[in-house]
DNA sequence: CAGAATTGTTTCGTGTACGAATATTTGTGT
DNA sequence: ACACAAATATTCGTACACGAAACAATTCTG
């Protein structure tokens, strides 16, 4: 019990643990996804942001994925190459380039497996119902704490 | 509500969305400790266990830090340029090498500052003690529930 | 004892993920 | 109008993370 940082200290490890495993497990399903169906999940999260809604662009992809912009932008550059997804400049604002989910992209959407969507929901699933809310209010509490500046509950709901 | 895969679609995408938030505030503390100290993370926990534990090998460290090998093997590469691990080819099986962390390691994990350990503790601590044991056992149980092969409560105590 | 199976490490290729730097366009203040 | 700031996308370098395959050494087995 010599290590620092935590009140108690076996309770903070192993929830920290529990975290490691589970960020794990989702990256071994992404993988297992790019072997079987030749998509990540992050790149599924991206198409099926598209498929919700046309035009988006690149930042505001970004801040509804959570992730940064030059990560978006090289998720996009694979589903580009593949012809799953379209860049076209804006008309109206040249600095912006306007997304598109192409036939291709919908078509492989449609295709994945129901059962290879996403691991998180069925794990999560598993759970009562009553722990999964607590769960969730628990997490997204944990996550303000890390990152006091988000829209953690008042978001527009369209933002999946 | 078109979405499949959770009893309540809310409460489990909301979870999921803390979940990515949580994971990405950890990756930008690991790249502020690199910019600041030099060093990540992941990088940190190895050094950790290899103060704790002399001679450990590859494949412990990876089981023990739930990483894969190659990761690790990583991991350990960029630690040995800096002089700060030592690999050493064991005597009695020359298969096994042994990790051993260096007098510039053990000075650099000295030099770290302490807030700037880990972030997770932080926030975790700043939870009440009710709710950090409440989590904790929800992040095990959702843990076992992706990947239910794995030591979460019985393991040897001396495994952080 | 020879070959097979196992254990352990390393290498390789790919995808994620970030920040910093760059370029281009748009907006703003003087 | 012109300089400067803000927005937007892209490129670059780096670390992390995995699985598959290559490789080396040991142990098992017929």
């Amino acid at each position: 019990m010599e290590q620092e940082g935590f009140s108690d200290v076996g309770v903070g490890v192993r929830g920290f643990q529990a975290l490691r495993r589970i960020v794990r497990a989702l990256d071994v399903h992404s993988r297992k996804l790019y072997r079987e169906c030749n998509i990540t999940s992050p790149q599924l999260l991206c198409l099926h942001s598209l498929e919700k809604q046309r035009d988006q662009t690149l930042s505001r992809m970004a801040v509804e994925l959570n992730l940064s912009v030059s990560t978006m932008n090289g998720i996009v550059d694979r589903l580009e190459a593949r012809g799953l997804v379209l860049r076209s400049r804006s008309e109206k604002d040249h600095r912006k380039v306007h997304l598109t989910i192409t036939a291709e992209g919908t078509l492989l959407l449609s295709s994945v497996p129901e059962l290879m969507r996403d691991s998180y929901s069925r794990a999560f699933g598993s759970l009562s119902v009553g722990e999964q809310e607590l769960l969730t209010g628990l997490l997204v509490k944990l996550a303000d704490r890390f990152d006091p500046v988000q829209r953690s509950t008042g978001g527009s709901p369209e933002i999946i």
